[in-house]
DNA sequence: CATGAATGAGTATTCATTCAT
DNA sequence: TATGAATGAATACTCATTCAT
């Protein structure tokens, strides 16, 4: 997980490497939040760490992959944190709740993080797909496995499991990106209520409903219905 | 043109500055979007443009001001968009299907923009509302409006008006962004139509939301509950 | 006197064209003093000029030689201050103590002139022989006649004319200088009878003139010995 | 040189940092007063000084820093050279006549440092108090008291001191600026006496004298006469 | 004659990266 | 291994001058 060390010669301290990598990481990811990806100065970071400029460069090889790194710990963070949360055997539309409330609340906790992701689309758009991206798309499959099960046991009605996924995904980062912009004043637990009260049972009327019927879903599970 | 002015001299051409104006943001936007910030160069532009650079200067005091006026024109751009696609007096909820699709159609056709909002976030966030808020607020009363008169018509449950606008607002930016960041390959359509057909009816099945009783609503429109 | 007028076309206001000149030259002055020489921005003269930019460039072929027009001006009023208070037929050396104490007030009325002689200068040495150098010499053929005569009547002692001339102009070009950079605070003719005394008297004793015998003077006032 | 220090790394070289900066002092003061303060690029500096542009900017953080550094330079090199010439204890009066053919000596070895006291001037008038003048003020109680000296001792006519700390430096800086403005061709030496002979004993004659009785002088030393 | 829109040369300064010690 | 001194590429902005009208 850590980045390659080099091996030669006596072998340090075991665990410094990485407690250490950790360490200017988590520098990172606060000075890049503070001041943007320029403003953060590499001899700032190296004066926080406590080390030399040049040992910097023993643990990252530029700047960027610094960066990259530093957002990706972000969201292995997130992940953690969302897990930790989730984990018990709790019924499967309360962990929906909970995982909603989870994440918004992660960034809530570390708005440096909410920061970091949007910088790192910002500025490095061409060159790699987004951290965060590539952590929903790893996530994807175990979600859709949950929804599918959800749906099996008749709970959420028959539609295409990507609906599913890219909906919910899309909302609760867009919502995260705009608390974090706009510094929403609502509460925490209010937010994740609306949006679960919404997303769980839409906003029509029982008789509109009945009106607008659901368009009939077009993918895998169609067949359920 | 050529009245006995008090001022001789070469004439400005009316309307050359609105125009030229107008040409300078469309070709920035396409360089900021392309470049980034930093990596867009005012010379690029004005050799775009066709003019010298300091003929950009007359026409934008900084590098700044130009990329905030760019981002402006993007917005304003989008509200004249959906505008036009809205306008008509068609069904309300029908008109909530049309304005979401010609949302993601608009930032769809013009990757750009989508990009420059982005970096408006990202590189400016200490010194400016981001663009995109202040005309999401600007609009905030006119959707309320229209969301309360489908409640008190009965068409969409009561609920508080700001989750309403809240929720879909965040979903359908977060959308944005993410279709941006990851070219999402599904159909426009399809896509506008998940998110509605969500939004609208909810992800529970009949039974399990008797079991989930929605929340009752805890703001102006409670008492029409 | 001034620079060379076109004269093709309808004959011009007669005078316009000179008045126009020195009103150029004046504001020039002021804000050469103000600004120092980048700092005056030749749009700015205009503004206070009242005219288009281009029309300066019709008066004077570029900024450097405005400038240097406004320096020549500054000691013509120099010349002209300085004779206007001595032509009478005073005496002699009460002519020299007015010359002097006219030489300082002038500088001290307009310390924009003080400055312009220091920024020329500083600005075009290489370029040009300051013009307050070219006044001076202009000037040191009728003060060495001055001088002869009041050594020939025996109120000066004998002494090399250049000498004198060199002496007392270093002194007053000094004290100007001086006065005007550091604000000196005493009364200007306190200053200028402090200068007169020491020229006229020196600053030794009886006894110790005696004993410091005054150096046999060497050049072509020494037959007067 | 290579003890255990608790700063490993590259060690610095120890008065390496005070050479360094007396070596592009005196490479800045050279081509400030080759090519005046504009025409003085860093990059040509740094290449005759033979580092780079980056280096230039750890030892000075503007180029306008490194100009009055340099300004104050030439300011101390000139008072240890007057010190020096003037220590030993000869004759009051011939230490006067010392000082001032030191003072004209030393700028005239080294125009480059009457050139940059003019540049000072001129281009930093609004900032800083000139460095020769902070000199000057420095010098001026010393200089009283030598003066005080001399008339307690009668060698020097009763006179307001300041009188004659003014007079004299107006004149050497005057004489100064004029010898480097106008390449001076008088030697030295004949200069410093033709300052000092006026100084000293005035131009009148013995009867003029008598007739124009010196002003009584106004200050301290007045109850002296 | 007068104008002012257009131009583009010119330059101080920053900061990621290297590498001698 | 760790350091930080040295480097130099990279770039926004100004303003004297021109010239079409």
């Amino acid at each position: 997980m850590s980045s390659t060390k080099p091996n030669r010669g006596r072998p340090v301290d075991e665990g410094l490497w990485d407690r250490r990598t950790d360490e200017i990481l988590d520098i990172a990811i606060d000075l890049f939040a503070e001041r943007g990806y320029n403003g953060a100065d590499t001899q700032e970071i190296a004066n926080r760490v406590g080390v030399g400029k040049g040992t910097l460069y023993r643990y990252f090889p530029s700047k960027e992959s610094l960066f990259l790194a530093a957002a990706d710990r972000v969201m292995r963070r997130l992940q953690a944190h969302i897990d930790e949360k989730t984990n018990e055997q709790i019924d499967a539309l309360l962990q929906m709740r909970v995982a909603i409330g989870a994440f918004l609340a992660f960034f809530d906790t570390h708005p440096a993080f909410a920061e970091l992701l949007i910088l790192e689309r910002a500025l490095f758009r061409d060159r790699k797909t987004p951290t965060y991206l590539e952590h929903r798309e790893k996530n994807r499959c175990r979600w859709e496995q949950f929804y599918q099960e959800l749906i099996d046991r008749q709970r959420i009605r028959p539609m295409p499991l990507d609906r599913l996924t890219t909906v919910i995904s899309d909302l609760i980062y867009g919502t995260m990106f705009t608390n974090h912009i706009s510094g929403r004043e609502k509460s925490l637990q209010e937010q994740a209520d609306g949006i679960v009260d919404i997303v769980f049972h839409g906003i029509l009327t029982e008789e509109e409903r009945i009106r607008q019927k659901p368009e009939p879903s077009s993918s895998t599970s169609s067949s359920l219905q």
